[in-house]
DNA sequence: CTAATATAGTGTCACAAAGACACTAATCTG
DNA sequence: CAGATTAGTGTCTTTGTGACACTATATTAG
């Protein structure tokens, strides 16, 4: 039989193949703590827990995983986020009730500005403190997916900026280093923040100032590509 | 509807899903090169072509996907590698002519000579040295997969001594320096290389010495959780 | 036996970047 | 105008890699 042959008629149903879904651990920063986009699951199973946004692949409307979670997360927020990175796939037999289970997980990020109106617009839609999070009831194993993304965002804390996708793109040096304190767990040195960030030219000066009640702080926003530029040297131990 | 009668009626194959595989990058060091593990395919789609080790999860044998990517690099090595880790997941509808398809892919780590036997008895499955790999026709989108697996090692090179998992359990640290001066693509100070190893205490020393033509160099061996460590500085820029 | 060669391993100074912390700067409030 | 508050800098210390010459221990050729 040649390949034509073959894939004339290749039966895609004749093997049982587990659930295959997407979600994303979906960060922002807002009134000094770390929030993440929690849905209440309107169906079975898990129904009425908090879960994270996601669902299945549409095979007519995603050409790729990376389409599938932008269209979940641009359904939740209304927007795109700026910052998409994938983060885990976990699968197994023991996470799904319906059996056999996996699902491709992605870190996104994105101003909390950017989707005020739309999230407060839908009950089942929210952000979560992650100081709260404890109190939560949540779906499958989204607790341990949350755990991985925000340790995967801490990691990153350490070696880029890559948590100022979560900031509004005008952000002061304050904001940013607050951030990376929160995710890291410690109090970072000024000076060293600032210094290596000045030094890998990342941000532009936008000119403008913003005050919170002493000097006013300087207004940056990101150039490109910074998203993917790393530090050789950690911060922070 | 409770979740009880929601589970006993949940059809499976009730919405289209992707075709689902997971594939490894096997890597091992041997006469002072990197190789990787192929198969040649023995079925459509891709046949005769070489791809990487992997296949279908059979939901009743393997309880999680490690499990799988681990009795699929058994079934071609005859034994389990001692560091296996998840690399990327790639999911889109033109990976694969039989339609939308998902692979799950890990990176793993195996010494040549534990294996030896079992791969040469077979010809259909062979290590590939990577400088050789231009020549050759790969299934899939292996190739690209190939490429983020050396990339992820490489990375591991500047900030770990992972790559040790892919030297016997006995090895010399000019041994572990020329993997490391492989995977990063430069040659690395010998004073560096070893002063970072020893004061993060990661490896033992047997008592052993082996001898290349010169003076003997001391074999050591991995301590405990040498995997999960990470120096705070990259080596080599 | 000895000298040459080859490979392994160390000593040490230079250099780069983070840590510590005191200092100056700009704005607000009473 | 003084004090409080937040932003930003100067500078010395500390840490860890880069460079490279040096010593150490084996094999091999004459």
């Amino acid at each position: 039989m040649d390949e034509k042959a073959f894939l004339e008629s290749y039966d895609k149903g004749a093997f049982e193949t587990p659930i295959l879904s997407v979600d994303a651990v979906l960060f922002t920063y807002h009134e000094q703590s770390l929030k993440i986009l929690l849905v209440k699951r309107s169906n079975h199973p898990d129904q009425w827990k908090w879960g994270l946004p996601g669902g299945f692949i549409d095979l007519q409307r995603d050409d790729s995983l990376e389409d599938t979670v932008i269209r979940k997360l641009e359904e939740k927020t209304g927007v795109v986020p700026p910052y998409v990175e994938q983060l885990v796939t976990i699968g197994n037999n023991i996470r799904d009730k319906r059996g056999w289970s996996v699902t491709v997980c992605y870190t996104a990020l994105l101003a909390f500005q950017d989707c005020e109106a739309n999230i407060s617009s839908v009950s089942e839609v929210r952000w979560i403190d992650l100081n709260t999070l404890d109190t939560f009831n949540l779906a499958f194993d989204h607790r341990k997916i949350i755990e991985i993304g925000r340790e995967r965002l801490k990691q990153k804390a350490l070696y880029s900026i890559v948590p100022a996708y979560a900031l509004p793109e005008k952000f002061t040096l304050p904001e940013l280093q607050h951030i990376h304190e929160i995710l890291i767990g410690k109090k970072l040195q000024k000076k060293s923040f600032r210094r290596r960030i000045e030094q890998a030219d990342l941000l532009a000066a936008t000119g403008e100032k913003r005050s919170e009640g002493g000097r006013p702080a300087n207004l940056y926003r990101l150039k490109e590509n910074t998203g993917r530029f790393t530090f050789i040297r950690n911060l922070g131990q």
